[in-house]
DNA sequence: CTTCTCGTGTAGAACGTTGCACAAAAACTG
DNA sequence: CAGTTTTTGTGCAACGTTCTACACGAGAAG
């Protein structure tokens, strides 16, 4: 015991402290404190107190990786694509300050907008042995994410359409364009764009968001009597800038220009302040989201509220609901609020 | 067999294949299998194509849970304050991407600065058998981190200090002001003021970056025979604006400020616009940092660059080398450059 | 022809949980 | 008080890997 420092019990230096020790010293068997970890049916008070005593005074942590392994991970994976979006990396904090307090743990992966690097970090996921998944606009076909929706309790975040195998939350896109359309129009501008980004070949009614944003923008443009005027891009700055110099650099360009994505606005900002247009007396610019960046000073744009706060936290309620074993889907609708800011204002005489 | 669904064999449906179907497909041991999944010695060539064409053939994927109860998870885990923080974001960003193609996957964890959230982040990853640890601007003393170093490698960003139990990537921030300083008193500036974030009460030299930014700044000064100010607020707009206010509420307010983050910049920005303060003309805004936002059109906050994806891309590379063997530590300083934008200008006379 | 070494492959005991099947004790029945 | 049900606790076989220890055969060295 002495001679050698590392002798018999001497082996329990490093050892991390497993379930075992918990029984020992809590004089109890092992079943019993896997019993009160999952808190399980069969416990007497007197038993809970003793495990809970030896948990803390060994300072015992489960070993997620074995009891992924007959039992819950009890770890919840969220798939975004990069975070730089800023809404999406609201909506994953959200979700996993809605976590906190539960045994539950979210981590998350960002990949890109790709569906093959999207897959492949569902499915690393997957591998680690998570208990849920919830996917912020997910660029897979609805068949896709059936598939995995199959496997493992999931929340699709910007996706339309009402699927039963997962459950949906969405913001209210029609009624955003609505409220959008309605206020440039009702400021005097009658030559109103829309960016959009692609639809990715997915078909209705299991769409993104964006798309359902793009079909209000048409209907409602008609239904006043303006002609919509929509252009394709990719959501980022770049996107939006460069959607916005072909509408510039149009016959008739318009006096307004709607982006589908606050972060498509931003590019659309760049590209009136390099022609000189001042925002927003020659040209109007508005997007849809209300992320953080559209709020600083400088941007103060014109946008459609949908809460990160609130997707995120529902996405995590409906998650542990499944755990509990809620098996038809739910879709929330979150609401959607025009936010007025430095923006937007009536057209040029 | 065709009387009930799931008789004998059908119990084969649903199950995740796993590396014993793939020893029975190629008919070879299971040890031989998970030798050429960890590509171990003692493997012949026509070992390996047999069972790598018997892993493509089944779809297998290796249980992250069982393979970390014996050996190695493959997966990397980085811990940030709340996403909204766009430079974490960024470097988190880079982290993942550097990770691809090789067999490890990153995941993380978002928290708030807050010592308790982040211990508890750390030690969720820790259950969840990560083979290596990304900290990013970790709110902790060293000794807390040092106890984490021992037990899994790890790499802490903006951090100071050269301890020997984990790598850091830091950004040079004594340049960083260096540069700022110089840059601001060439304009024209003498009453320069400087927000930074509170020290947490870490002892030098192992503090985080901001208070290498403050020192340098306050020596700089000092240097150039002018009186550094300083005020104290948390990262983030709030923090910034309401910084900003009690220095230009001062008897002699700064013509410049200087603020040790870009998030906090945005914050000087309000109160600057909502005194009707004129950027730059009237007050010179300046942040650190040279995340994304920044560069946004209507911010164009002048800053120090330091490159969030030479960080993020650094750490990775720094973790695999441990995991491949090293064990003395590495300290990397990342370059910070000045870039001017739209913000900084020449006192008003 | 031994004996050594080397390369290649395999058996099987961990790893730390869960949860089924069961036993024992306690609490109700009539 | 015997019989039944309920409550509380335990034993033990999984779960899917890794990796040490070992066996086997083929060349190389003596």
């Amino acid at each position: 015991m002495n001679a050698l420092p590392q002798a018999s019990d001497g082996a329990a230096q490093n050892r991390r402290v497993n379930i075992q020790d918990v029984a020992r010293e809590a004089g109890v068997s092992v079943s019993a404190v896997s019993k009160v970890l999952r808190d399980a049916y069969g416990v007497s008070p007197a038993m809970r107190t003793k495990v809970t005593a030896a948990i803390d005074s060994l300072g015992y942590r489960p070993h997620a990786g074995a009891r992924g392994m007959r039992g819950r991970s009890y770890t919840l994976g969220m798939v975004t694509r990069e975070l730089s979006s800023p809404l999406q990396a609201e909506i994953a904090g959200a979700f996993g300050l809605a976590l906190d307090g539960t045994s539950y743990q979210g981590i998350l992966i960002a990949t890109d907008i790709n569906m093959g690097s999207q897959r492949r970090a569902i499915e690393a996921l997957l591998d680690r042995q998570v208990d849920g998944l919830m996917l912020i606009a997910p660029w897979m076909p609805h068949e896709a994410i059936d598939v995995f929706a199959r496997r493992t309790p999931l929340v699709a975040i910007a996706r339309t359409g009402e699927p039963d195998s997962y459950d949906t939350i969405c913001d209210d896109g029609r009624t955003g364009s609505r409220l959008m359309v309605d206020h440039l129009a009702e400021l005097g501008h009658t030559r109103i764009a829309h960016i959009t980004a692609g639809s990715g070949g997915f078909v209705a009614p299991h769409v993104l968001s964006h798309v359902a944003r793009r079909e209000a923008y048409e209907s409602r443009m008609r239904e006043l009597g303006l002609t919509p005027h929509v252009v394709t891009a990719t959501f980022d700055e770049k996107g939006g800038y460069e959607a916005a110099q072909q509408l510039l650099d149009a016959d008739e360009p318009p006096s307004a220009i709607y982006a589908g994505a606050d972060i498509a606005a931003l590019g659309v900002l760049r590209a009136a302040k390099e022609r000189g247009l001042s925002v927003p007396d020659e040209l109007t610019v508005t997007g849809f989201d209300n992320a953080f960046i559209s709020s600083v000073t400088g941007v103060e744009l014109t946008t459609i509220d949908q809460s990160a706060l609130e997707a995120g936290t529902v996405a995590a309620r409906l998650l542990l609901e499944r755990l509990n074993g809620r098996t038809e889907a739910v879709h929330h609708l979150t609401e959607a609020r025009l936010v007025v800011r430095r923006t937007s204002g009536p057209p040029p005489t």
